[in-house]
DNA sequence: CTGAAAGCGCTAACAA
DNA sequence: TTGTTAGCGCTTTCAG
């Protein structure tokens, strides 16, 4: 059959010889309690599926006020971490029985308004959002919990939304450490968009591991604007060629330590006899690395989980109660690109 | 101000005094075609900006029966390739004013037609699949045109739609040929999802080459039945327990090869001394593996952007003429996976 | 230049 | 047990 040729409620009460409104009732399961008579209750059914009847979702969205639909805003879904997080979000939602629109930002504040307007219009029921991070005004209108949202990865202190995210200034913390114990002390810190927590964070916690250990913090050890790999790949080059001092790099994302492994490899310095480097996100392939990579592993897929989850609760409820706010613990998973100076 | 709070056209006519067509018509940019006074067209247009006003785009679908979105189904989204893929999609979509629906059916035909199904029900004007591929009756629908529908990845040869893909067979004649080349005679091919195009001509590329040097084919040689890292990691640990001459392995996927990698680091084995390996789909990490992994690119990026070109084509033009199908050629990339056995 | 009315497909009072 | 009616928000004839 063509697809485009779509039965309507209309068509069947046409051929049928009954109301549209008996035949909502008997398709939504309502027979029993309107006492539909079980012969046209059958027959409806019949039809319906000689027809391959399916419901329009736009107009029953319309009628009822809700599109079945949520909303996914993500920075950029080619990023390894965020389409873990993406799959988990549609699993979730199409178990629940909702679409997901789908929209990529490209970490750019602009487009995450635009895209958020967007799914708006279409009656979404809730929206997750993995924001840029770094101006949060537009989402002050959500903490009305008119429409629910959750922000996972990213989030604001100062506005009163649920989040789901994880702990990174003990990531930072854990990674720092995890060198200086090592005998490390010249360790370079290539950060990702600045002002959003998910970079902050990772900042404090790295200052604060320096700190705590006695280390006076160097500002030219930290640089570095976006989570992207060109940064790795810049701010190691530059790093490399006016600190030869240094003996550590902390990467605060993935893609950043893409960046840092071409350009180290491209000098020939080898990881890690002479630069060790810690990187934020474990990835299926971190293992496989030429130095097997230590990393921060951020527990992506619990995260999503848990998203959905904060999410549905509060489309379901009508009293959504005080926005939560969780924060998972990392793990450092040592792999060998962290050298002990300590040893001879 | 309140985000459900929406206001609509009626909002806007009350606070006016004027009639919603009147609105419509103005917001649409129709003032001059109806030569509504400047003066009118200027209070609505401001009051439309001081409510905030956006169109529910349900109803305007409803309406118009075109709800401005496209829907992309894909195996799943966790895998880089489809991701990357997914990204580029989004993208263009977006461009073109779409919003995409999104539907991950984790490499299983029922979900996928499942998924279709909805998304059809959704009024989207047109659709991409990344389909699972081994059975593709449930497209038969679409070869009237009524939906367009572009196939990507994975296509069904006697379905007359358009579709993009990578030219499979050169990919694998490549890499065979390229391992046969350095002597190898015994290579295991680690297969992806039976009857699915992606799989099935790149078997036949493997065996191409193997037989045009004058090779006997080993069906034992041949094993695997998904795409998945699993299946790597099993049929590596059988393969290399069972045949002690087997000298190279071609991964027919990079999640294949995932499993490979990790099967014979577990045994001890080194690549490419021992073993060679060659994966299809390059990927970021290629490079920096233990050993940088020889692969076969395929172009996502291009494959994505055809795919919606393709796609809008259709979508534009009431007469959309022959199907086209699109075939990339793939590309070899050399690194350091396969062993060269004629030196010394 | 503008408004009234119909209708996209669906559901839900309200009647009968 | 079923039908009639109204209306979700929008566009578009058709009439002024």
């Amino acid at each position: 059959m063509d697809p485009a040729a779509t039965a309507t409620l209309k068509t069947i009460a046409g051929r049928i010889g009954t109301s549209v409104s008996t035949v909502s009732r008997v398709l939504n399961g309502r027979a029993r309690t309107y006492r539909i008579s079980s012969e046209t209750a059958e027959r409806i059914l019949a039809m319906a599926k000689e027809l391959n009847f399916s419901p329009n979702m736009l107009a029953k969205g319309l009628r009822l006020r809700r599109s079945n639909t949520i909303g996914l805003v993500i920075p950029d879904i080619s990023n390894p971490f965020f389409a873990a997080m993406t799959h988990t979000v549609t699993v979730e939602a199409r178990n629940r029985g909702y679409s997901l629109l789908l929209c990529d930002t490209q970490e750019d504040t602009l487009r995450e308004v635009e895209a958020i307007g967007l799914l708006q219009n279409r009656m979404i029921e809730g929206l997750i959002v993995l924001p840029v991070g770094q101006d949060g005004r537009h989402f002050e209108a959500f903490t009305s919990g008119s429409l629910p949202l959750v922000l996972v990865d990213r989030y604001f202190p100062y506005l009163r939304l649920p989040y789901v995210a994880a702990d990174n200034v003990l990531g930072a913390l854990q990674a720092t450490r995890h060198m200086i114990e090592r005998g490390h002390r010249r360790i370079a810190c290539i950060c990702g968009l600045p002002g959003s927590t998910a970079n902050d964070d990772r900042v404090r916690g790295y200052r604060q591991a320096l700190t705590e250990a006695g280390i006076a913090v160097d500002e030219r050890l930290i640089a570095g604007q976006s989570f992207g790999s060109q940064t790795g790949y810049i701010e190691t080059k530059l790093m490399v060629s006016r600190f030869k001092d240094l003996t550590a790099i902390l990467a605060l994302s993935n893609l950043i330590g893409f960046g840092v492994l071409q350009a180290l490899s491209e000098e020939g310095i080898s990881i890690p006899e002479r630069i060790s480097l810690v990187c934020f996100d474990d990835q299926p392939y971190s293992a496989f690395l030429a130095t097997p990579m230590t990393t921060i592993r951020q527990r992506h897929a619990e995260m999503g989980q848990l998203a959905v989850k904060l999410l549905f609760d509060r489309i379901a409820s009508s009293t959504p109660g005080e926005p939560e706010g969780i924060i998972l613990p990392t793990e450092l998973i040592e792999r060998r690109s962290v050298r002990d100076l300590r040893i001879h």
